[in-house]
RNA sequence: GCCGGAGUGGCGGAAUUGGUAGACGCGCACGACUCAAAAUCGUGUGCCGCAAGGCGUUGAGGGUUCGAUUCCCUCCUCCGGCACCA
């Protein structure tokens, strides 16, 4: 029979649409599982195979989940607000709304040749109305329970594109499009308050089924660190400087103090608010440095590296515990959002701190001893102890070690009220403002004296304005809608001015898992009673590169959500699996590098289970790989092979026993490796057992069923084409799994091995039952295992059903 | 620099509560079919050997063990993430 993929696949797409199999309903369902894959951003690249490679095993996993006899949801839908679709808009005047619908379309169509088991019911596109008025309604939210604020923040803008870049677009310093170096601009931005969940959001990890790599980056990312605030007296003033540290233990060290340029106190001194009663007045310098602190741009930053610049603010810190008068600094390497953007130095234990005080000549104290026992000045960078080891020179810690003494240390301080133990977090406020037409508005608006008011539920969507043209200003594209200011006055009144800002693209992926439940409800996020029993996904499937993105954005949200009322659950995400990433030559594929590899005429010619199979059997799902297409000829025998079987060589009544018994090894290991997503290794159990029945010369109609089945997650089509001629019933999707049965699985007789001194010199077969002397004798007995037995045995091992181990 | 992960034939890869390394597939070689080629099928494919058999072997070196791809130590290379975070 003749056998064309191209005709079959059509077919069954097409069967499977009407026959709604794959439309969940979410109300009815006995055993939801929700089977989610990150979504794509609609690019006009469309897709390529690193989708495919994410997508299709993802799909295996949820028919297989099915077979087992769970109600599977695999939703699909665009993360459709973005650059790209802007940038395509500034250079060819097309709306990004109309590319980004066109682009969408032709993406639904080769998805749908996937023959994935997507509800299409359920589609969303963050760049509708319908969705991100959800996403502006999670806005009012964050600002109702005031997690969304305004401040002050700098952001990267190129000079020559008059434009405000992503980081993304200003790697290098320099900006993507026309290599500018990018400056920093000071604007006023909103945030969202993360931080406020960062202790959840580490607790939170411990109960995850998700990869143990990205659990370690969600860690050190959050970046819990236990310290303490010292507050120190500024010499002649009132003031106090607050300095964050882990190491307390070596205060006694401790001989000058750096603040961020911007730390309040610095302020003061530029603006003379406070002047030294003796020495010289360093305000202009202070200044001077704060300038061009703020001028500097990041590739400047970098080519400084580790050099340390810095200016003396002419006032003394003392150190309660010495006395010593410790010189005020400022300098860039201390960051303003970190710990309290002061830092107390200590250069003999700590690189940054001897780098510093090398470079302006300020004395370094050893306090520390080196397990080694060297107990030597301090002179050269080598020799900074940052490790383990012994205090000294430090009055009533001197012989503990570093860890007693730092919590002797930070005891005391509470004590004597000069410390405070706290806890600090590395991750910071999410900031959610853009400066970009293509994102959902920020549902604000602001009263004539500037002060910012929230746009009244009953207004969303907040629709994005149309009248804008997409020519770099370097402000907002929202600030040219003549439209969009006139509705804002129209409805709250003349003087009012929209926020012409829109919100990162994050904000609609980090809750998009809960908008395919509902189905386009207008009036709910999602149905509460729908939401306690779909939620949490069952398995997310997606990149790695999202690992401390929105990975952590979602499950923020997701807190939020519960904290409000709105969802019963604390994380969105049960078990998490990375897909590998799939590059070619060596690179990730993108059209800038003209290495994109398009799955398109691969379907067309070896069929989609085929590609699919082939993507699969390549190697580890989790570990991608370099593109090739050289082993793809293997799956298309493979498949013709299965097709000759099951149709023409249906030939036998009944299986020899070995035949069952190999099929029931092969459900158990399909069963077993499909569950952990090792699909390379279920199909070439199939493969093998496929050789078997080949040698067989045929099969009965019983185990060519079974093999369908166990065929149908791989390779979903090829499978219904060959169940139905079979003459099974319905669909094979809707067939239950097949079990296997153990007591088929066991052999009469086992192969043992024979090693002498470790080597392999032979090997008998014994039967299962054999007991150990028996097969210790025969082990013996073997020809050329007596060969090597010229000297006594010292000693016998042996493993059952194994190999027997001799010792001479 | 710090935190992860990986290193196995010509290639993709398989095997780890320590137990016959190289499953499965690609490629290659030879053979069958063919006027021929493709496709298909068969045989072989770490090295030596006609064979029996022997030897070698999982990035490098060392250790534990009857036995190590698997566990421990030192080092090298590659990939991913973070990076002046106090």
């Amino acid at each position: 029979m003749e056998f064309d993929p191209s005709k079959i696949e059509a077919k069954w797409q097409q069967k499977w649409e009407e026959a709604k199999i794959f439309e969940i309903d979410l109300k009815k369902a006995k055993n939801p599982y929700y089977s989610l894959v990150m979504f794509p951003y609609p690019s006009g690249d469309k897709l390529h195979v690193g989708h495919w490679y994410n997508f299709a095993p993802a799909d295996s996993a949820a028919r297989f989940m099915r077979m087992k006899g769970n109600d599977v949801m695999t939703p699909m839908g665009f993360d459709a607000f973005g650059l790209p679709a802007e940038n395509y808009a500034i250079k060819s005047g097309i709306h990004p709304d109309t590319s980004t619908r066109s682009n969408v379309q032709t993406m639904v169509k080769q998805l749908r040749r996937m023959g994935c088991m997507y509800d299409w019911s359920k589609m969303v596109n963050t760049s509708t109305p319908e969705y991100y008025r959800w996403t502006q309604w999670l806005f009012l939210q964050m600002y109702e329970h005031k997690l969304a604020y305004k401040k002050e923040a700098p952001v990267n803008f190129c000079p020559s594109c008059q434009t405000v870049l992503a980081n993304e677009q200003a790697q290098d310093g320099t900006c993507e499009r026309c290599g500018t170096t990018v400056i920093q601009k000071n604007l006023s931005q909103w945030f969202w308050k993360i931080t406020d969940y960062a202790e959840r959001l580490l607790q939170g990890l411990g109960d995850l089924d998700w990869p143990e790599k990205t659990k370690i980056m969600q860690q050190n990312w959050i970046g819990r660190k236990h310290g303490i605030n010292i507050a120190y007296d500024v010499e002649g003033t009132k003031e106090k400087i607050v300095c964050f540290t882990t190491r307390p233990d070596t205060n006694f060290g401790a001989t000058f103090v750096v603040l961020a340029p911007e730390h309040p106190f610095a302020m003061k001194v530029m603006d003379r608010q406070i002047v030294p009663n003796t020495g010289e007045d360093r305000s202009k310098h202070v200044r001077w440095y704060y300038e061009q602190s703020l001028k500097k741009t990041e590739l400047e930053r970098q080519e400084e590296g580790r050099k340390k610049t810095g200016e003396f603010t002419g006032f003394y810190a003392i150190n309660q515990l010495t006395g010593y008068r410790m010189p005020v600094w400022v300098s860039d390497f201390v960051l303003g959002g970190f710990g309290t953007g002061a830092v107390v130095g200590v250069p003999g234990h700590d690189v940054r701190d001897f780098e510093f005080a090398q470079q302006f000549k300020i004395p370094v104290i050893r306090v520390v001893v080196a397990s080694d026992g060297d107990a030597s000045p301090i002179e050269r960078i080598e020799q900074v102890q940052e490790e383990e080891g012994t205090m000294i020179n430090s009055q009533f810690l001197d012989g503990l070690n570093i860890h007693e003494a730092t919590k002797r240390i930070m005891s005391y301080m509470e004590d004597k009220g000069i410390g405070q133990i706290v806890t600090t977090y590395r991750i910071r406020d999410w900031l959610v403002s853009r400066q970009r037409y293509w994102g959902a508005p920020i549902p604000i608006v602001y009263d004539p004296d500037g002060k910012p008011h929230p746009v009244p539920e009953k207004h969303l969507p907040w629709l994005l304005p149309t009248d804008v043209a997409f020519k770099p200003t370097g402000k907002s594209p929202l600030t040219e809608s003549k439209e969009f200011i006139e509705r804002t006055e129209k409805l709250f009144g003349k003087g009012w001015t929209p926020e012409f800002d829109t919100m990162d693209t994050f904000v609609c992926s980090s809750y998009y898992y809960l908008r395919y439940l509902a189905e386009g409800d207008e009036k709910h996020l999602v149905d509460p009673t729908i939401e306690k029993r779909w939620m949490p996904v069952s398995t997310y499937i997606g990149g790695p590169e999202h690992a401390c993105m929105h990975l952590i954005y979602a499950r923020f949200v997701m807190m939020a959500l519960k904290d409000f009322g709105f969802v019963s659950h604390e994380e969105p995400f049960k078990k998490l699996v990375h897909q590998g990433l799939i590059t070619n030559k060596g690179a990730k594929m993108s059209k800038s590098k003209g290495n994109v590899v398009s799955p398109d005429s691969l379907v067309e010619w070896h069929g989609s289970d085929a590609f699919r199979m082939y993507l699969m059997f390549m190697g580890p799902f989790t570990e991608g790989g370099d593109w090739s297409d050289t082993g793809i000829k293997g799956i298309d025998r493979f498949v013709k092979r299965i097709h000759a079987m099951c149709t023409s060589n249906v030939n036998k009544k009944v299986d020899q026993p070995e035949v069952i018994a190999a099929l029931h090894r092969t459900i158990k290991k399909v069963t077993e490796d499909i569950e952990g997503l090792r699909f390379n290794t279920a199909i070439s159990a199939l493969m093998e057992l496929l050789n078997l029945l080949e040698q067989e010369g045929g099969v009965s109609s019983e185990t060519a069923k079974t093999f369908t089945l166990l065929l149908a997650p791989l390779a979903p089509h090829l499978s219904e084409e060959l169940w139905e001629s079979l003459g099974g019933k319905d669909f094979v999707i809707r067939q239950k799994w097949p079990v296997f049965d153990p007591a088929l699985i066991k052999t009469s007789t086992f192969v043992i091995a024979i090693q002498v001194n470790g080597k392999l010199r032979g090997e008998i077969e014994v039967d299962a039952g054999a007991p150990k002397e028996e097969v210790l004798a025969k082990a013996k007995a073997h020809p050329n295992v007596q060969k090597f037995l010229a000297s006594r045995v010292k000693k016998e091992i042996y493993v059952a059903g194994k190999l027997v181990s001799l010792v001479v």
